[in-house]
DNA sequence: ATTAGCACTCATCTCTTGTGAGTGCTAAAA
DNA sequence: TTTTAGCACTCACAAGAGATGAGTGCTAAT
């Protein structure tokens, strides 16, 4: 009774690694001859065909092997021991890979992108950092021009934003001073999220002394938060994907291409809720877009102190050495979160 | 003697119309089928056949059509007469894109990208602006926390940009005001790359009064320019090219998309001049890259102000429609260069 | 100078056939 | 009762054989 179960594992186990390593269907023979098991071909194609029934193999035609199917890589992956450690190398090829001057965050968050495909063989995907909930901590108007306004935002994180704003009218230093201490008061430790509700009803409401400069300065400042982030990511190594031998047809791969050249399709697939830092792996048909559904997305947040600001992962054939790839896209946003505290100690 | 000459360029024209719309091979039948012309297909055979010696022409197989060679688009594309109208339709599309609130010279330019793309169904491809050549300006250094310094570097085109800078030791805002007017005084009206190698000198020589100040500053402006511009492009519409019969072939396809994950390969084919606004098409071979052997990379300058600050251009199949494509990349450069001196006034 | 005619080439399509890896089922062996 | 040997069957895939047809170059007649 336990000595059947655990055939069937062993079974399943060798069905998906032979797949990982080969992409040809594996059939009885082939495990037999593979994983010098002490059981005839025939004794396997039963435990074959009841692992098929059950929905987790599928036969591409009656006179194939068995290859997984989506259920099947979600058994396997559920029952993966986290454990996988890195080899020496790889750490050290990430590593190196960071340890250039990094001073603008802009630049790790490409670098990772980068990284990601290259050590994985598969497209590395990145979004920047969304600091809708980083806490406001102060604010600094600097006029560059006669009409240009520096806007320079610093959050709780101690990461700093700036953002030039044009404006219509004229406006001299002593106003703007005069709006950012109102504003660094008005505002202290309001999340970024906060601080533009709170500046919406502001720019209604306002009738005190303050009025015209706060309601302009209100605007200032909602136009830096709003247009500061729009939508950014990084994605490369989409060739590898042409590499796999699945992907040799032509109309489903270039699904795929156009796919992550959409970068709000690229976000649905993350899922809009950034607070969780869990890896999520998605397999086949669980993935958000039915472009994916021969392809695996792992994908995991990342830090910037202890917030979670933004997701990382790379997209790949199912057939995917999971445990490896799970371990870096790991290793790897743990990198990246230390890398971006660095930069803003 | 003037005539067959004329017959010459009809046959040579009607090869490359026919074969840029169906992607097959020409024959004598197919040419005086579908332009009707008034000779045998025995004799148009005579000519094709000049024209293949020649150079013109290839046979992909004894007992297939004619198609164009490299050579032979290079004689169509001299001889086209530039002013192809674009289609009303195409410029509103064109002038609608761009018809968002543009406050960002990033947007501008990604932007871009997806409009050359989609309008001309191929890759399109920008590089984001390089002030090496823009005059210095005005300078302002703000310490916007501790050991963090902003610059703002304002240049001559009007153009802004802004750096953080992280600093090894304390400084307050009195000394970097020093340092600014200091800067500012030496600096005027020098090209960045003069800046630069003004800078190198300066930090050797100096000596005077100012050496301690003048030496930090020099170093900071340095950094500041330095990384301020890591070469950026914005790329969209790579899918297109899997649509196009002729990259059914992985093998090579997947060259082609690997070099246009690879910024600094992009550049090379740019070339390195960014001086001239000319279009330039490199047809097949005449590419820097062998990869794009059988592609065509049109491209062309975009301006801020009067200064050519970047070029943008298409990748696609060498058969393409070259009049259409051509106009389109001058009439996109000539928006996007409005469009960029809108933001800086 | 042009063209009809003809023999020739060669990619491509279709059809056939053979091969082999795989299956499920059954009956014998353990 | 479980395992396995044996066997008939399936079916993708490869190789080979024609047939087709769009194209050619050359030559001799117009």
């Amino acid at each position: 009774m336990l000595e059947i179960e655990k055939r069937r594992k062993f079974i399943m186990e060798a069905v998906i690694s032979s797949y990982i390593d080969t992409a040809e269907p594996v059939g009885s023979g082939t495990i037999k001859r593979r994983y010098k098991i002490s059981l005839s071909s025939a004794s396997i194609r039963n435990v074959l065909s009841d692992l098929e029934r059950e929905g987790f193999l599928s036969q591409p035609h009656t006179s194939a092997g068995r290859i997984p199917t989506d259920k099947g890589y979600r058994y396997y992956v559920d029952s993966l021991t986290r454990a996988r450690e890195l080899e020496e190398e790889e750490r050290e090829f990430i590593e190196e890979e960071y340890n250039f001057n990094r001073v603008e965050m802009e630049e790790i968050i490409e670098k990772t992108s980068h990284v990601l495909s290259q050590i994985t063989e598969q497209a590395g995907i990145i979004l920047f950092p969304s600091f809708q909930s980083s806490r406001f901590k102060r604010i600094q108007l600097v006029l560059v021009a006669p009409q240009v306004l520096l806007v320079v935002l610093v959050t709780g994180a101690g990461l700093i934003k700036n953002k030039l704003v044009r404006l219509e009218e004229d406006i001299n230093q002593d106003e703007l001073d005069k709006m950012a201490r109102f504003l660094n008061d008005e505002l202290k430790n309001m999340s970024l999220s906060e601080v533009r509700d709170h500046l919406r009803k502001k720019i209604k409401q306002e009738t005190g002394p303050f009025f015209f400069v706060s309601r302009r300065a209100a605007e200032i400042i909602r136009m830096a938060i709003a247009r500061s982030y729009p939508l950014r990511i990084s994605l490369d190594g989409t060739s590898y994907i042409l590499d796999k031998p699945e992907f040799q047809n032509m109309a489903r791969t270039r699904a795929i291409i156009r796919l992550l050249e959409n970068k709000e399709a690229i976000q649905e697939l993350f899922g809009r809720d950034m607070s969780e830092q869990n890896m999520k792996v998605y397999i086949g048909k669980e993935n958000k877009s039915e472009y994916l559904n021969d392809c695996t997305f792992i994908s995991q947040g990342y830090c910037l102190g202890k917030k979670v600001v933004g997701r990382l992962g790379v997209i790949g054939p199912r057939r995917m050495k999971y445990a490896r790839v799970m371990s870096l896209v790991d290793y790897i946003s743990n990198v990246v979160s230390r890398n971006l505290d660095r930069i803003n100690h």
